[in-house]
DNA sequence: CTTGGACGATACGAAACCGTTCCGTTCCAT
DNA sequence: ATGGAACGGAACGGTTTCGTATCGTCCAAG
């Protein structure tokens, strides 16, 4: 339903800031913000990438900072939750989407706005809110099933080992400069994450792990 | 030429671009960077928090960018390796630092410029070599030195567990909006960092697994 | 076909910032 | 003591950005 984001532009009829349109414009400013940075995203650029003027994007937005968060909001796509019945499983699937192309640009995002959060506590909450805690969730969740299931020792505290794989894969990403790839992750997922927590034999776990894979489709 | 003897100076007399007076610059540089952010940092109020002119820093920085780098390069102090003799040890000294006073200002400088690192790759290579490096350094040599006592199993892989703690400590500080302290920090080495890479007996990653850890006061 | 409302383009004033320049002052070596 | 060099303060021109205002255009309803 949606055409692809490359430019080849659509000439003719003129757009209304209703429904489609507004994500139009919102695309458009999260494209200007991977590009130059919060700090750096100008009005003027966001309106000349959407092909609006300012006018318009002040008659809907007051203000610069309204217009990004509400662009951030719009990017709740993706993210459907995984349940393999297996915790290295639901892992993998997880977290290998992470340095891929259109990861890559979340986390282009995310360096943008990093700025913005340390400086607005404000936005800081917000964004924390809308975008963090559901990923963090996500992470939870999986490791309390894998819990639920046995999997864990039962003294993982899972508010530390939840956020251990998103950490190390934003630390290499942002500091050391190098996409993780899915090589990176599973090396992680494997040597770091699985010895951890697991409550057998945690020598390898690199043993192929053949619970039945039941994809179960969130009904949401 | 000038012998530049480094007398502590003190208030009354008018400073001079040379030694400590340079530090003076770059310390309130960096107090402005960590305030601001690199993109919102401006001469002006570098100049003003380092009672200098603006003619004065240009006299001696080309440019905003290369008084910034200047300034994160004089950053340098600090870290003196530790070796303990124990891993757990050596990890707890290290990185115990981080989320207390004077390291909070540098992750604060650290999303600052992390913006920058995004969009500038030429300030990125520059950055990764003269910060991040010496401290990925100083991470993986703890571990080498383990893995040399026979603590670690041989197959660890020290480009994946050396960063692992400083990206759970960068996640929680960055993206979960929560000071990493000491006995958070203590729990991710007690409960991930240590099983991972322990060569003791495979069945059991955990064996000394601390109830609470008290703060003891290190003769160092 | 006419009309009203929303849109795109453009221009504008105000403010912030950069990098430079000038001026009076202060420090240091001769 | 004196001259030169470096400093702090202040101001300036040029640029960028914000948020607003104006004007012509396009679409849909009547």
């Amino acid at each position: 339903m949606n055409h692809t984001p490359p430019p080849t532009s659509e000439v003719g009829t003129r757009p209304r800031v209703e429904g489609d349109r507004e994500q139009e414009i919102l695309d458009a400013t999260l494209h200007v913000l991977a590009e130059a940075g919060y700090d750096r995203l100008t009005m003027d650029a966001v309106a000349t990438a959407a092909r609006a003027s300012k006018a318009t994007l002040y008659r809907r937005w007051s203000t610069k900072s309204a217009l990004v968060i509400d662009a951030l909001k719009s990017q709740k796509a993706a993210h459907a939750p995984v349940d393999t019945g297996s915790l290295r499983e639901d892992l993998v699937q997880t977290y290998c989407g992470m340095g891929g192309q259109a990861d890559q640009a979340q986390l282009t995002i995310l360096a943008s706005v990093l700025t913005a959060i340390a400086r607005d506590e404000e936005f800081a909450e917000e964004f924390r809110r809308d975008f963090i805690a559901p990923k963090a969730a996500v992470s939870r969740a999986i490791f309390a099933r894998a819990q639920a299931r046995g999997e864990l020792r039962p003294d993982v505290d899972l508010d530390v080992i939840a956020p251990a794989l998103p950490g190390i894969a934003l630390h290499r990403q942002f500091l050391l400069g190098e996409v993780p790839d899915r090589e990176f992750i599973t090396r992680v997922i494997d040597q770091i994450i699985l010895p951890a927590v697991v409550s057998g034999t945690g020598t390898r776990p690199a043993d192929p792990v053949p619970t039945h894979v039941t994809t179960s489709k969130d009904p949401s």
